[in-house]
DNA sequence: CTGAAAGCGCTTACAG
DNA sequence: CTGAAAGCGCTTACAG
């Protein structure tokens, strides 16, 4: 048997009570007992449970995030950011994929609700949580990127429509007027928002959208390689094209260099969210940087204020951007079109 | 205040003891007592309290799996892989990243010993988990990949130096002779033996392994650039090469298509894992195929088994792996050399 | 089929 | 500075 609170009290001659603060609270102990105790634990392989202790403090110090899943490495540096965070904060994580459908996202939620956990970050990727925990205000949720419950519901996240207008006004100070977009899964409404911000920002500079220049990548490589091969296909093909992702716009970068087109001299690229695949592919892929560590951080920050009952939260932080220009981009070349 | 048990049964008009059979052991309870406790329970919106309920059973249905990182996608893949199949036998899952240094390893491991935890999984990466966790056969924890504790404590794993023998023999299979290898991070065990497995494997063919035929690669894109590098400077470079990883295989064919080397005609490649990125290289990347998914089902099983203490489980399970042979390897040219 | 009671292993007012 | 006692919210022999 495991030997418990009480094991130590016998050994060192004090009560239970004692021997608790002894170990979680030494200052309220006098120096000797203090001693005593920590030897009677150290001697027995005494060992706090947990589990006890959180059912009668009422809080677990375990948060539980959310995600659509990890083999793209945003989702996975962005988990690791909160991991981080949560760490120093003396919190545990627990990690649900709600890609692998409502069954699994309605289990995971009921972690919250059955206080197996303290609080839930859900970066949503167009599933629908929305469905499993109704905007209850006052348990602790934050979301990350994408809003999925109304507000007071609080959401950490990027301004996608100013990810889309730094990427065309880039594109356009290159002399770039036929642009493209590779949208990502229009189900997650950062893919939506950079979408129409592309067609805003292209708008604002009076430049036309064809719809054949809008196409969908799906946030998948073999999609994003299709759509590529659309626009390519197009009689009057694009000179640039923005990527709502990194990974998509490797995809299309792939499908032109085995077209035999160079990058960028025959096509520009500018994708999204700076993941480590952008300064390996060649050339190296400038993008807009999304902060993804702080991303998560500042998350984990504020789902634990919220737990310890903080007032006057937050309830839409926007963490700002950075465009990352690298090789990928250059100056149209001057059209002898027909 | 949240609901409790006390509060359904007051309204249904039953013991505690009976609203709790009547939740959680239905078939204990008469029909209409059945009713009337799950009708008080909806009405209030009860949710058991699973803290309690741990503390009560004595267990917490939650696994702990600790790994480097998961910006290494075959990380990512066996997490998700993991979670998976504890979801499907009823278990939650937390994650500790260890290549955050020994403090927090030290902390994830306190986990299980305080009970917060029925069992962890331990894909190690070299670091130093085997400090903080004696090799104590009683607590539920097994090993994925590198075995860290001594038996009995149970480990999943590939046979590493049978990857590497695949490898070699396909590649000495096409002609190659001249056989380079870019070997991981050898601080992990599975980088260590697929770099004996490989100088074995060369031994058996008879084939010479020059010193700087074996460069390190860590693991990292960029080391594995450097390596490149190295075997190009060569007098007499390889015709071929053998990588720890896909990762690494990626990062040398880059180097020797930026110095506008073919490949596989001027070079042969093949890694391991059959990581994403390999289908999507160019060309596409012949490899041995690490099943990561299976890999991570059998050992959450495992655990799963050793928490429930069953007995005569297998303390060393070894998973097939697969040559997949793509574009990256062709017939070495004959040497027309000096 | 149901209830009274004990107990899982802690923490924390409250009194001294 | 220390102890006796209550209680966190469940489950489960044990009796009936």
């Amino acid at each position: 048997m495991r030997p418990t609170l009480s094991d130590v009290a016998r050994l060192a001659g004090v009560s239970v009570a004692t021997a608790s603060r002894a170990l979680s609270n030494p200052d309220l102990v006098a120096d000797g007992t203090r001693r005593a105790v920590r030897d009677a634990a150290n001697s027995c392989g005494y060992r706090i449970n947990l589990v006890a202790r959180s059912l009668r403090i009422q809080r677990t110090d375990t948060l539980l995030v959310l995600t659509p899943d990890i083999e793209n490495p945003f989702c996975a540096n962005l988990l690791q950011g909160i991991e981080d965070t949560a760490f120093d904060m003396g919190y545990s994580v627990m990690v649900g994929f709600t890609a692998k459908g409502d069954r699994r996202c309605e289990s995971y939620a009921e972690l919250l609700s059955n206080g197996r956990v303290d609080g839930m970050l859900v970066l949503d990727g167009g599933t629908g949580m929305s469905r499993f925990t109704g905007p209850k205000p006052e348990v602790p949720v934050v979301q990350l990127l994408d809003r999925v419950y109304e507000p007071p519901v609080p959401v950490v996240r990027v301004d996608d429509g100013a990810i889309a207008d730094l990427a065309v006004r880039h594109l356009s100070g290159l002399g770039h007027r036929r642009i493209a977009h590779i949208a990502g899964p229009l189900v997650a409404q950062h893919a939506l928002e950079r979408r129409d911000g592309f067609i805003a920002a292209m708008g604002r500079l009076g430049l036309p959208v064809p719809d054949t220049y809008i196409q969908a990548g799906e946030g998948q490589w073999d999609q994003a390689s299709g759509a590529m091969e659309l626009l390519l296909n197009l009689p009057e093909p694009p000179t640039a094209v923005y990527c709502a992702d990194d990974m998509m716009a490797c995809a299309a970068m792939d499908v032109c260099r085995a077209r035999g087109l160079r990058i960028p001299e025959d096509m520009s690229f500018i994708g999204t969210n700076d993941m480590p695949e952008s300064q390996r592919a060649f050339p190296q892929l400038s993008t807009v940087r999304v902060p993804d560590a702080s991303l998560g951080a500042k998350a984990a920050e504020l789902l634990v204020a919220m737990i310890r009952s903080q007032q006057g939260l937050a309830t839409d932080t926007v963490l700002p951007v950075e465009l990352l220009a690298r090789a990928s981009c250059s100056p149209v070349r001057t059209a002898v079109a027909a």
